[in-house]
DNA sequence: AATTTTAGTTAGACAATCTAATTATATGTC
DNA sequence: GACATATAATTAGATTGTCTAACTAAAATT
């Protein structure tokens, strides 16, 4: 996250898109898809600006998205019997070494809990407990209101438009990067 | 930069935003935003992915989002006199001490120049490299196309549908995080 | 001349990731 | 049944990008 409060000279002027894609004419392979870079390029620096507005609005209740993502995974499958950290890995398209990382953390707070199967007593399970559901009551608001606000600029039409389009780009780029939730 | 390669038995089905969405109901303040709240969720997964995928298409090249971010910065700024490490914070909206330590990895590899003003000794004024420029040749055709690669699969209408959408999105978001490019 | 401000760096921290090695357990083969 | 292989989780150690607080040197102010 990132939180600039130095106060200092404002030396550099902010140059807006236009000078990337001018840089972009004489850079790029292919100048057929000029609009879909420039598209890509807006949505790299919204992109940013969005995890580091969810970021912040999250740092209050002393928790990270990659951890309130985890959270919501064991929430959401609550019912389900024996969650592995390898399941949880594949889910979170990460490693089971980070998964470890992360559920270290989580149990050192008691969110979590983890207790080794019988059946195999290679596995270990993981649950979510009543301390990390009540964390998670408090976070939720917060973090819905978060991922909307932002959105809120936008009218109807547009918020139907961007709804579809997002479906879209993340089936693609889930096939891209094999996996999704 | 996610990365997962272990083969694990996939024991967690892929939920999708449904059930995301129904717990959002259960835990939201205001119910009349579900459209936005929807479409923040969308948007974050596909910002995290997004961002993923870009680092993914640059790590060949040895050199990352921000590091390139901050080269892009100093190419096009080449032809003024005296960038400060300050004012490459105040743009990248980052801390001074974050940006010494890129300064640091970036000179170390030649990429960047540092040198002492004469009018103000406190102050270091730093410039881009014929190596700094030749790695952004090198890097920059491949970062175009994976920012524009993503994108292609929108038709035209939606490309300029989301263009300016994401005009008005950035704006917003930067007047709320207070700095922009 | 003394104090305060500024620019940059250093030191030390933390979060989220990775790979490689290790441990314990299960499974499969001869 | 014994040995080899595979699997699940963890540990150890590294990297990246960020932060705050303290420090140094220089400049500006009083």
């Amino acid at each position: 996250m990132k939180n600039n409060k130095d106060h200092c000279s404002e030396q550099l002027p902010k140059l807006g898109i236009q000078p990337y894609l001018e840089l972009m004419k004489t850079t790029a392979k292919h100048e057929s898809k000029g609009a879909s870079a420039r598209l890509g390029l807006l949505m790299l620096w919204f992109s940013d600006n969005y995890l580091d507005a969810v970021d912040l609005a999250l740092s209050p209740f002393g928790i990270t998205e990659s951890k309130l993502d985890l959270l919501l995974l064991l929430k959401l499958h609550e019912n389900r019997e024996g969650i592995t950290p390898s399941s949880l890995a594949d889910r979170l398209g990460i490693r089971r070494a980070s998964v470890t990382a992360l559920l270290e953390w989580l149990e050192k707070r008691d969110l979590i809990a983890r207790e080794q199967s019988k059946l195999d007593r290679r596995m270990v399970y993981v649950k979510i407990t009543a301390e990390g559901l009540e964390l998670l009551d408090k976070t939720l608001p917060t973090f819905w209101s978060a991922c909307s606000t932002v959105m809120s600029d936008l009218d109807q039409e547009e918020t139907m438009f961007l709804d579809k389009i997002l479906v879209k780009l993340n089936a693609g780029i889930e096939k891209k990067l094999g996996m999704g939730r």
